[in-house]
DNA sequence: TCGCCAAATGCAACTGCCTTGCATTTGCAT
DNA sequence: ATGCAAATGCAAGGCAGTTGCATTTGGCGA
């Protein structure tokens, strides 16, 4: 058991115990780069280290969510539920639709709009979502007509 | 058979059948304001007109959806499916987490950062979609912590 | 106007994603 | 070490959406 108190400050700091399948959860969680299905995250688990239930692994992400850890969100395209670890850092993402690719950017252009928005419809942001689809650099040249979420 | 007729030309123009029932969600797509569910237009279709069966609610939305005459996408929160008629304007909303009230705004923040996009890492953007949380006005005063979608 | 046929629909069963109830196991405070 | 609440496994269940198939219907050609 060292490897597996790898979070138990953090998560006693939460007030929930340490265990094999929660850390072993958050590790893989700051492993991956982009958001994953708990899916993924199972099948992952069920490869590297001993048996897991996928109840566990929806219990645990949503767990984890309610405390603020993990950002649980749900994929434009298909509805299914995404967990990231929670940086409380900023983040957007571009997906090309050609290869399904993610990209991550630092810009976001939210800021001007939010003051705008307070002051013409007094409106407070406390946060938002921005999906961006597109081409990227090697899929321009196959271009396929996109798969349409909304026109810009 | 005169209302019925209504979307006729619509319909064969993108090559399928004129129905009582697919001019019957066209309407009420039509009179929506924002993104419906599903069960939402086979609810209040089942309330105003005959009957008709869920399957074909789902059925006649993707056939619509596929020739772009609506627009589907999930809604973020609980991952349904949203539809909504294609008007080819470019639109967002703002959520208030408090009432879950929709506002719409005309402001699009994204047009400075396609070009800077372009630019910089060669994405060519074809589309996005724009999730704003917050509390509208009559919500200000009873401020629950948000949902906590993502931090800005 | 009639009859035909592919397309559309209703119905019921089914799938996939996710949740829940309950019995068992495990972390951890004492 | 030990006891108890929290965590987990397992199996069943729930809900949104899909599919197979028999029946009905729109619209075209005769």
């Amino acid at each position: 058991m060292d490897e597996n108190s790898k979070y138990k400050e953090l998560l006693n700091r939460e007030g929930i115990k340490s265990t094999r399948h929660r850390n072993a959860i958050l590790e893989l969680l700051e492993e991956s780069e982009f958001p994953q299905t708990a899916e993924q995250l199972f099948i992952t688990l069920r490869e590297k280290t001993a048996s897991i239930d996928l109840s566990t692994v929806y219990r645990t992400l949503d767990t984890f969510a309610s405390k603020n850890l993990v950002i649980k969100s749900n994929r434009v395209d298909d509805g299914k539920a995404l967990y990231e670890l929670n940086h409380n850092e900023h983040k957007h993402h571009l997906l090309c639709v050609g290869c399904h690719k993610l990209i991550s950017i630092e810009d976001c252009p939210i800021g001007d709009l939010k003051q705008t928005l307070k002051s013409r419809i007094d409106f407070d942001i406390t946060g938002h979502k921005l999906e961006i689809y597109g081409y990227c650099h090697d899929c321009k040249k196959y271009k396929l007509p996109p798969a349409d979420h909304d026109n810009l």
